[in-house]
DNA sequence: ATCTTTCTGTTGCAATTGCAACTTTTTAAA
DNA sequence: TTTAAAAAGTTGCAATTGCAACAGAAAGAT
């Protein structure tokens, strides 16, 4: 994406803080403690944001892709449980400080400019998953879940037929739904004639 | 707050389209159609983010509140219901156009830079917002959700005791529960213990 | 090519939730 | 200050959901 391309083609002439580093698979990327000022952006690879309660239970809060922005400035103070990044590919991801972004630079230098407006394109798109998700959450059947998720997946595909970018165990997870009952669900919804379904290809067969 | 009031005060140097405009109780601030370049900041005042849905059925999506930022921008393309944001009270809002915040102003002027800083700032505030609401609808029970939002709160203002910025029906449908259901499970940890209750002052006795 | 792990698909059952339908209390408006 | 409109509080009941516990299929690893 250009966003982040020229982020990093202006790396080299930056007067901020800037660092690129690269992980394999299942590494710490960064834990969300006292780390407020640090903000994260993936240049290509996975992660998962899992959250450890107080029983040690493990829980995947979200999911980033390349180009997706990340950190603790994103999220509320919450002293009951530890936020953890860890990769699932390799990646590469570039850390920030948030004060060398928001602090205005007294020389107005070009490093700082494209740095504010790549982080607004990259913050809008951020709102734009999260309230994907609210919308979908705030629905109160599983039912009324799936066919949330499904239309917004086909309205940006400009298509009744789109296939989903999760597999159905990561669905449930995201829809915030016991798996088996999301399975049940989605098999009613197929045997009522609404959609269709060959593995992870999914069919709106309404309006 | 300062981030806004830097950002009232640049107004007039700009060498932006921005617009300040005044709402009495129950206008339409702005709809969602085909707005994705503007982006709306609250001064004062408070408004909801109202949903139409095919049936007519109206659903309130989100509230604002002073220093809050909304706009098209910030969801999801969708075609299938109507976003309204309409004030609750007398309100004073900021209209800004993407593409004047975005687009790198060649001047590298003054007003673009406390925009681009500003906007960040507004931006992040917002999602956290969305961060708590997702972290507290991703729970699968009401007892859960409840106890969930009362500890951010807790954390948020450093005591085991805070008032709701709610009314119990509006919590009702921040949580997306039924009203009713909300309310028996707030009576079931009042009568075992988790926590106390006198209006909309809530006190965590656990742990 | 075999083994292991993850994912998909199912079902019975108990627990939770939403819905509908009320009454009472509080707040706001005329 | 009376009236109207929200909000709070309750309850029975039916529907939905989560949980537990499987078996089979697919995908990765050795």
């Amino acid at each position: 994406m250009s966003d982040t391309f020229d982020l990093i083609n202006n790396i080299q002439s930056g007067c901020s803080r800037v660092q690129k580093k690269h992980f394999v698979k299942n590494e710490t990327i960064t834990t969300y403690i006292q780390k407020r000022n640090q903000i994260c952006i993936i240049i290509n690879g996975t992660a998962d944001l899992i959250r450890y309660d107080l029983n040690g239970n493990k829980d995947i809060v979200d999911k980033f892709n390349e180009n997706d922005i990340f950190g603790e400035a994103f999220y509320p103070v919450h002293t009951n449980n530890e936020l953890t990044v860890i990769s699932t590919t390799d990646c590469d991801v570039l850390f920030l400080l948030h004060d060398d972004i928001y602090k205005k630079c007294k020389q107005n230098c070009k490093f700082h400019n494209t740095l504010s407006s790549n982080i607004l394109e990259l913050t809008l798109k951020n709102a734009i998953h999260q309230n994907t998700r609210i919308e979908v959450l705030s629905k109160r059947t599983i039912r009324e879940k799936l066919l949330t998720y499904f239309s917004i997946l086909s309205s940006k595909d400009f298509s009744k037929s789109f296939t989903l970018p999760f597999t159905l165990t990561n669905l449930a997870d995201y829809l915030s739904v016991d798996r088996s009952a999301m399975m049940r669900e989605l098999k009613n919804l197929i045997d009522e004639g609404f959609i269709s379904k060959s593995g992870n290809r999914i069919k709106l067969l309404y309006k």
